[in-house]
DNA sequence: GTTCTAGAAC
DNA sequence: GTTCTAGAAC
């Protein structure tokens, strides 16, 4: 088994997940990128947001309350994130619920920053008003994305740029 | 997605 | 010489 399917197989496993029901499944991720970093997946197998039709909305919304609400039972006082990757590596739909404090040893690499930072992450909300608006969620193109990634490392707070990771990651510290 | 590491960048 | 990033992994 690849490690592609490496969130499917979290998600079945009881240890693991940390909210379950009918519809879907919550599981802390594996190398949270923040202090809290939580995924939010559909028991249905739908891949990418690619996949997702009108009919959808509804699971797209639960998954976003149920996020935020274990999120806020969590960390009160630090705000969080949800939102999707415009081209996640794992397969399998997943929400990443994220406090924005992206204080962890974990958040590494450029990709890493520029995927919760820049428009290749794609607000939860958002998705959910333009599937109701148009049927399908709007991603942007493979080449943007990569272009993306690549975007110069910016404080997501105040704007700062910074030469490379490390020295964003002790200036992110200041905010906390 | 991560780990590992060669060689670029400093 | 050390720090940092980018690309292979069968």
């Amino acid at each position: 088994m690849s490690w592609k399917f490496g969130l499917l197989a979290s998600a079945k496993n009881p240890d693991l997940q940390i909210f379950t029901n009918d519809q879907i499944t919550v599981v802390k991720d594996m190398y949270p990128k923040a202090e809290l970093h939580y995924l939010v997946l559909p028991k249905e197998r739908i891949d990418t947001l690619k996949n997702l039709q009108k009919d959808h909305v509804n699971l797209l919304k639960s998954m976003h309350e149920i996020g935020l609400e274990l999120a806020s039972k969590k960390c009160q006082n630090r705000s969080i994130k949800l939102g999707y990757h415009a081209m996640p590596s794992m397969q399998q739909l997943h929400l990443h619920v994220i406090s924005e404090d992206f204080d962890s040893v974990c958040l590494k690499t450029a990709k890493h920053w520029n995927s919760f930072t820049t428009p290749f992450f794609i607000d939860s909300l958002r998705a959910i008003k333009d599937l109701e608006a148009t049927g399908r969620v709007m991603v942007p193109s493979t080449s943007e994305c990569q272009q993306l990634l690549k975007t110069k490392l910016k404080c997501h707070k105040c704007d700062e740029c910074f030469k490379n990771m490390p020295k964003l990651k002790m200036h992110i510290k200041q905010h906390l």
